[in-house]
DNA sequence: CCTCTCAGGTTGTCTGAGGAGCTGAGGTGT
DNA sequence: ACACCTCAGCTCCTCAGACAACCTGAGAGG
């Protein structure tokens, strides 16, 4: 009596399970065209619309893609990367120095984008984290977090955003911690407030050089700090 | 000349991307039961086999569940991070923008910090590039990326390996088709060749300046034809 | 009160038809 | 010899209709 395991599963998912199965064993390689419609599901001895329906269950993982008039191919031979889990698990020393790479350039280009907008937002984001610092540290880094996704925006580049997105969680408990650690905010309230300051005009002003450099500088600065305690606690 | 992603087409999709919406902004919270096919259909007037397929790609995504008999039930808000998804449907000028920015910095790194094994490695994908010359796109194009990922593992920063990697399914379809869109390789058979060995110079000698400027020289090419091939789809 | 039956609604599956788009072969003109 | 055009054949896309399998809840019967 196994109570509801007589029925495997439907056909569709039955077909999808076959399908997935020839792109993860490596089977049908990145590329690979799958056979049409018709054949599937000859070979899989299904009806046309049930092998429709596990190619749309396999597109919507992300493993295929049908092109009208080509055909179906596989696109990835992996489910989903969690990145999230990656990004914990990695040195937050790792962690920040791409964070760095990747928003120095993200002001270049936000000095030579930025809208009116932007920079009305840019300003906002500044008060926001001038006023935070009389806060707590999470909410200080929250508001310092908040105002480097704002120049990271202003570069108009949703693939960009959505990369500094991913690095949030990450960046977030490693700032926190290290802000705590060393005790930053017992000699000054608001750390970086002049080189956020700094970068925001140069945004503003649309030097991209300046923007590039201030950024850098103050990043470094960090990073360096991170090192430190990388060191201090291994030692 | 699809070129990635500026297609709103496809029934499907667009019933998928309605119905997504839904669920991620949060008007069908977790439990939702959704309106039955013949009632989507109606409402989305769309016929229900489409209707059938749209939430068979949401199931695929792990949004949605249907019972039979029951109906369709939501089970999750969020598609769960799917970068590779992401990236397949951003569009390949800003994919490239942000491969650059990344690559370029990497390089730096890697000019800085490469080992003997990191240019026995750099020469090794060279030499396969220029022997991938004379054979199809696709397998230059693989060639090409295996260099470029080389000088990104010369950096020695494991996050930064990964992001270079999530980034290749995407690369290589972009550059796959902007090779075939151009045919580049009909006007020089291995074009890049001499910045490509600039760049392993760079690294082996360690300038690191020298190694982002070639790169980025390189890189800031290839974005403008992209952008011309975009322009061109466009109009 | 419990159980059984059944009607209505839902998803699952198949089939046939026509539309839209891509690809490669073959012809045509220069 | 080369470039261009045409077109047949293939592919996926969409629809409509039909029937099967299944779940749920109301109502009859014990």
């Amino acid at each position: 009596m196994t109570l509801g395991a007589l029925r495997p599963s439907s056909l569709v998912d039955q077909a999808t399970g076959r399908l997935r199965e020839q792109i993860t064993s490596g089977e049908w390689p990145v590329g690979t065209k799958l056979p049409g419609e018709t054949t599937l599901a000859k070979t899989l001895g299904v009806g046309r619309s049930t092998v429709r329906e596990a190619v749309r269950a396999l597109a919507g993982a992300g493993l295929v893609q049908a092109r009208q008039g080509s055909g179906v191919f596989v696109v990835a031979t992996e489910p989903v990367e969690d990145w999230p889990a990656r990004l914990r698990r990695a040195a937050v020393v790792h962690v920040y120095e791409v964070r760095t790479l990747v928003e120095v350039q993200a002001a270049r280009l936000a000095a030579e984008r930025r809208t009116g907008a932007d920079v009305a937002a840019l300003h906002e984001a500044l008060a926001a984290r001038r006023a935070a610092a009389a806060g707590d540290d999470a909410a200080f880094v929250d508001a310092d977090i908040a105002l480097h996704a704002a120049v990271v925006a202003a570069a108009h580049n949703p693939v960009l955003t959505d990369l500094f997105a991913e690095f949030v969680p990450a960046l977030r408990q490693g700032l926190i911690d290290l802000v705590d650690l060393l005790g930053l905010r017992h000699h000054d309230g608001n750390p970086g407030d002049d080189s956020h300051a700094a970068l925001v005009e140069a945004v503003e002003k649309g030097d991209a050089e300046a923007a590039c450099r201030t950024l850098q500088d103050e990043l470094d600065h960090t990073l360096a700090l991170l090192r430190e305690a990388a060191q201090g606690a291994g030692a």
